[in-house]
DNA sequence: CGTTGACCTGGAGTGCACTCCAGGTGGGAT
DNA sequence: ATCCCACCTGGAGTGCACTCCAGGTCAACG
């Protein structure tokens, strides 16, 4: 018997990703998402490598990273493992910004517990 | 001699808020700024409480407050002192989502952290 | 007294990231 | 057999939060 790689239905890739289907047609459209493999009727079949990436692309989406920069780094990974440096880089400096997102959130949320102290102070 | 009550120009308040002249324009086209006062010839002075006001509106924009909750917010803060116990529940189930926010940066930055380690292992 | 620059208004335009729609196909359960 | 439901495509539409524009006013500085 041949090995079967397992795939996956969009049904279920939206179930796994939470990613809506009309997104992952749009990240497909757009070249986010590499030509996903299709069955014989034309419906998409994903493979694991797709649906692990999607997890990548969840997690610099989550994090606020625009779909543009998104697209540099999945060319980068199609680019072959030569790029790895420059991911990194790239990792690295969203990284840094994220640090900064969390910082400045905390800050701000400090100015909004003062401000919840000074109305209980009212009443 | 009378008391000059201290105004600002929409350029200092463009400086002091981090807005943008358009933006305060627009905020107060939609109700989030209350109508501000003008000099004779029908230019924007702002009180020091539409700066503090803006300080506010800042904390809550950059904290992911879309602009329909900050209206209602608005609101309570002109329909009164009555209203205190309203606003402080507001601030307290957004302060609930900017806590998640947090956390979830943090959780992604580890998987951003993880990735980074791994293609460190390929150089 | 002239020019520059900050400001005004109403309204149109922008960018991002989806989201929806019309019209159609194919396959599995009843 | 037939019905339904998941899926397909290309393209249009949406929502948010601004941002820009045209055409105009006014005041201060040199």
């Amino acid at each position: 018997m041949l090995g079967r790689v397992s795939v996956y239905t969009p049904a279920e890739v939206v179930e796994e990703t939470g990613f809506s289907l009309d997104t992952l047609r749009y990240y497909e459209k757009i070249g986010l998402l590499e030509r996903v493999g299709r069955n014989a009727a034309g419906q998409r079949r994903f493979s694991e490598e797709d649906v692990g990436w999607l997890g990548m692309v969840r997690c610099l989406r989550d994090t606020g990273m625009p779909i543009a920069q998104m697209l540099r780094f999945a060319e980068l990974v199609r680019a072959g493992d030569h790029t790895i440096p420059d991911r990194v880089k790239l990792l690295e400096e969203h990284d840094r910004q994220v640090q900064k997102q969390i910082e400045n959130l905390a800050e701000r949320q400090r100015y909004i517990h003062h401000k919840i102290a000074y109305y209980r102070s009212f009443c």
